[in-house]
DNA sequence: ATCGATGCAAAGTTTTTGCAATGCT
DNA sequence: AGCATTGCAAAAACTTTGCATCGAT
């Protein structure tokens, strides 16, 4: 059970390597993992093309999810995936929120617009309280 | 009237030159400017760090937006900004659709999370019908 | 005459690619 | 053994910066 990831890798043909083990890790332990974060998470050893390789080989496993904050790319785990991000143009703070604040307009879309759409993925910017009043 | 845009940039500090009227036209032309496309449609005249620094100044006077899609940074007219984005993962169409859609979600932020929302800047992934269908 | 804006060249960032060596299966 | 994966080096793509010159005000 606790390596389930590992057969479902397996299962798509790719392979269970100790990088993967542990930029898999590194995904489950930084909050929003940027690809050099997981790099310095890990320890250095391992190459960031390496690293791109392989969130793309554990993308299309689906076992992470990406996301486009404001500078960079932040994957998280697949299963954490429960969220959308709000981040605040003020003071750059990235928030996490429940995905169900979506719903009625993924039903809309869905509805109206034919569109599948994806919540996991949704980034909001905008202006969280401190940083509305501060102007 | 139809120069309020150098007006607007005038009181900001901002001076009005050439090379800043081409590049807003080219804003207000293409659907979704790059900065490189810009490039293109102003004819190859204008260097990128210009177009750089100017998407920044007309940005900073309101006079444009910019949105990150898939691939890129967007500029639209802020006048014309009156739409979010949906992207398909399947085919990378891109489509404006209204911003109400997105009201009850922005009015949920509001309330409940303090958050003021820019929808303008929404761009939210997905599949659209055709990309659906075949997986 | 000022001081911001431009072009050019160079550098910074982030992401991708080629290839020989390595190691999972 | 076979072939995906890795590390290293190089390149590509995108954006920013320094500086001398130019030009809007």
């Amino acid at each position: 059970m606790a390596q389930t990831w590992a057969e479902e890798l397996r299962s798509r043909g790719f392979r269970v390597t100790p990088q993967r083990r542990l930029i898999l890790d590194a995904v489950r332990d930084l909050d929003h993992a940027t690809p050099d974060a997981i790099r310095e998470h890990t320890g250095q050893g391992i190459d960031l093309s390496t690293i791109y390789r392989t969130l793309d080989a554990l993308e299309r496993s689906g076992l992470v999810t990406h996301t486009h904050l404001g500078q960079g790319t932040a994957y998280h785990l697949a299963e954490h995936a429960d969220h959308l991000h709000l981040v605040c143009r003020g003071c750059g703070a990235v928030s996490d929120i429940p995905l169900s604040v979506a719903s009625s307009m993924v039903a809309e879309l869905r509805d109206s617009h034919a569109f599948d759409a994806d919540a996991r993925h949704l980034t909001v910017f905008g202006r969280c309280r401190e940083c509305s009043t501060d102007q």
